[in-house]
Parts: structure tokens; C-alpha cells; sequence
DNA sequence: GCGCGACTGAGACAACCGTCACATCCGCCG
DNA sequence: CGGCGGATGTGACGGTTGTCTCAGTCGCGC
């Protein structure tokens, strides 16, 4: 696949004429990494923005004691890193491939080129933005307020909505992660994952198929599990 | 103090003429409240920007059990709220005032003409967006990764190094808040701020003087406890 | 089919923290 | 001065969770 492909069928650039994308990509570096390969970390300056064609990628930011918490993951056709683009700052965050990705990357000169002269561009990004923002907002509540156990049960809940597919008995859901990645997603332990799962296997509901799939016979009822000491509260 | 010095002190419209800005503020509505009075709330369809003109805005979630949990707050020249506005989604949070508060709000579809039309004004906004972005990666891993103790250390330091004056033995903080609110700012609960408190006195770290205010002697010092469990991990 | 290494589950334990209960303090108003 | 109400400090208690430890399981290559 080539990269004015994977361009074209970015909203980011929908606006663009053939030959406009034709230029971008030709100013593009795109690039296969493996699996596990750091793409920038805390702190370092930015030098441009990335975009992924295949694979998935890993935002997420680092404990001093070692522990890491995922802000976000992004998948084909998303941007990395948009952010320090704007305001000129250093990343707000590390980035990791999770598996065998494509990544494209856009100079940081070229596109900012590219969004001051189109509009079209600037919005598109500042939706991007808003969208991080609101995610943001949503993983610091779950943080705040719900303990291990709801906190995975809403990320199986949304994973289902997002990835699932209908099966015999329910909703079946490919995880693709280890435990102890689930565990950084969820700002806790891999230990505290297992345990969290039997919980929700003993209440029925939620079916491990091996190590990988889980089978969600009512996702909504998931969901529910998610909003624990939902009592009224007087004042 | 009329709308439009007001508005002209705002970075967000700097670049602006002097008719361009009286224009805005002959269509903007500036109004005073008591403390207390919720602006909206999370999931409320958004009606326009408001700007801090004087007094403090708290922007926050709630949780079905009835706590909160502070996302930031935004003082005088800030805007609020900014990020519905470029999405069209609704509020991702509530809004209220913690004290007397004189605020401008510009309704949405004048608001929309004039960043669409103004390059300038769209850069700010984004450069707003993007500061929000970045103090929210800060809540998120400070409530991920750091027990009380530590969040209070931080918020105190940081606290003291933008509103703290200089005095006799270190720095003093007026913090006008009750430890109940500084529990919302911490995504923790009354008692646990009074506890955390303790600690840091008995630590020697601050000194507390009446209710309101603290003397930190040494600010640095103060950051190094917010860093616990600073341990080297080998892999 | 054997063995190795990564992944997983489970138990024990302590630390942290939310909650309840209650005593105390403080400002304020009568 | 008295008292009232909100704010604060403190102790007790239990549930949740991080950590340590170890055994069992699975996949995969040889």
C-alpha cells in the first residue's frame, strides 16, 4: 500500500486534491516497525507528527517506580502526537508500538505548512483534539471513582462495542493483550486483573475462552457492574 | 470595567482591531454571579464560551455516589468551556463558581463566525486546548500513580509557586478553600486531606498558620516527597 | 515429546484509604 | 456572653489494592 492511499482515506486530509496529497507524501516517511519499538518518550521535543497505516500504538506515560498507565491507543488511519505540534511544547507522553505497525510520518515544518494554509486541515485537527480531550476527561473519572473491578468492566464493555463480534451466547471479544497490559490500560496491577476477572466470572458475567477471548453474554448488564454505590445521596 | 477591556486583555484576542472587539462585546452578555452557581453540567448541550473576567471557575465531574472530582479551575482572562464549541458535542463536564464571579459569555454562532473568519483567534484556541490537554495527562497520572500525601505535596507546590508570596521562613499560601473542596481537587475525601496534612506537618515540610493559610519553608523540598516509591526497577 | 520461558492464578500480608462516629474549634449573630 | 452551625481533627474499622511468592499452564521451538 502506498502512502498517498493511507492518506487518502484520513479525514484529516479529505479535503486534499490528488496532487497536494501527491506532494505530502512525497515529503512523508513511512516505515514498518515491530512490535515494541518506542517512537518517542516523555518530555523529548517534538519533530513531527505520525500517522498509522497498519498496526496499533501505545500512548502512555511512565511512574518513577516503573508502573505506566495508558492514556490512549490509536489504530489505521489515526494521528499520534498531534498535540506538541501546536503549541511548540516537548510530547506530554510516551508512544510504543503494540504489534508490527506502519507508521507514516510528517515532518513537523511540512505540516505546519500544511495547516496554516488549510482550514479544512486546522479543524479536522482540533476535532482530533477534542476527541483526545474528551477520552482524557473520561479516564480520569474512571480513575477517580470506580475500583478494579468496574474499571474493567467498562473497558470490556466498550472493547465489545468496538471489537466484538456476535457469537453463540453472546457478544466474543479477541483481547489481544496480556493481563499485565490490560493492567497498565486499567492503572493497576496484573495480579489485581486476575482477580478482578474471577470477580466477573463468578457474578456470570463474562466466559474466558482460553487465555484470548472472553465471551459477554449481555453487554449491557456489564455495563451496570460499572457504576458501583450508584445510591441516591441525600444533601 | 466594561466588556470590551476586558476582552481586550485576552490573549485570544489580541490580534483584534478595536471595532472588531466592540463588535464582540455589544454581542456578548457580561453578568455577575454568587458563588455557587452551576454554569451547566456535564452532558448539557453546549450554548456558548464564557471568559473569566474576575473572580474563579471550577470545572469537575461528578460520580453516581455523589463525589467529585475537580478537572481544573480558570481564573481571570481564561475562557471555559471552549472545547464543545468546535465539536458540537455536549459538555464534558460541569462548571461552577467558587466564589463571586463576573463572567462573558459569547454565544455560540457569534463565537463560530468569528474563529472561522480569524486564523489568529483559531491558533489560540488550539493553543488552549492543547494546555488543557496537557494538565489533564497531569491529573490523570497524578491520580494513577501518587498516594495523597504525594497529590497534596504537588498541589501545594505548585499552588505556592503561582499565587504563594514570599514571607519570613519560606513561602505563604492563602489556599481559600475548605479541606473539603481540597478534596475534590485531590479525588480523595475530606479526612483523608486532614490526615495528609498531618503528615506533611509532622514531616516539618509546611507549617500551618490558622485555617486558610500555610508556610512551606522549602517549596523544593515539598516537590521531592510528591515523587514516592522513587526506586530503580531493573528488567 | 521435551523443555524452556512467558503468562496466569492464587494466597498471604501490609499499606492505603473511604467511611462512620464523635469531639473540638472557630466565626458569627443574637 | 451564649449558642449555633459549619469546618476540622482524630480514632476505629473494614474493604480494596499493591506487592511478594510460588505453583500451574500454555505456546513454541528443538
Amino acid at each position: 500500500m502506498d502512502t498517498s492511499s493511507v492518506l487518502r482515506q484520513l479525514p484529516l486530509f479529505a479535503s486534499f486534491g490528488d496532487d497536494a496529497l501527491a506532494r505530502l507524501a512525497s515529503r512523508s516517511i513511512a516505515r514498518t516497525y515491530g512490535p515494541g519499538h518506542v517512537l518517542f518518550t516523555t518530555g523529548e521535543p517534538c519533530r513531527g507528527l505520525y500517522v498509522v497505516a497498519t498496526g496499533r500504538v501505545r500512548i502512555y506515560r511512565t511512574s518513577p517506580a516503573g508502573r505506566e498507565q495508558v492514556l490512549h491507543t490509536e489504530g489505521p488511519g489515526r494521528p499520534v502526537a498531534e498535540l506538541p505540534l501546536f503549541d511548540g511544547g516537548p510530547y506530554p507522553a510516551s508512544a510504543i508500538t503494540e504489534e508490527e505497525s506502519r507508521l507514516i510520518f510528517v515532518p513537523r515544518d511540512e505540516f505546519q505548512a500544511l495547516y496554516r494554509g488549510n482550514p479544512d486541515v486546522a479543524d479536522a485537527i482540533v476535532r482530533e483534539l477534542g476527541k483526545r480531550l474528551r477520552h482524557l476527561v473520561h479516564v480520569t473519572e474512571t480513575l477517580a471513582f470506580r475500583d478494579v473491578a468496574a474499571r474493567l468492566a467498562l473497558f470490556l464493555a466498550e472493547f465489545a462495542q468496538q471489537h466484538g463480534r456476535p457469537a453463540r451466547g453472546g457478544v466474543e471479544i479477541a483481547l489481544d493483550r496480556t493481563r499485565e497490559e490490560l493492567s497498565f490500560e486499567l492503572g493497576t496491577a496484573r495480579e489485581s486483573v486476575s482477580r478482578a476477572l474471577k470477580q466477573l466470572r463468578e457474578k456470570g458475567l463474562i466466559t474466558t475462552l482460553g487465555r484470548n477471548r472472553i465471551l459477554i453474554p449481555d453487554v449491557a448488564k456489564l455495563r451496570t457492574l460499572a457504576r458501583p454505590g450508584e445510591r441516591p445521596h441525600y444533601e
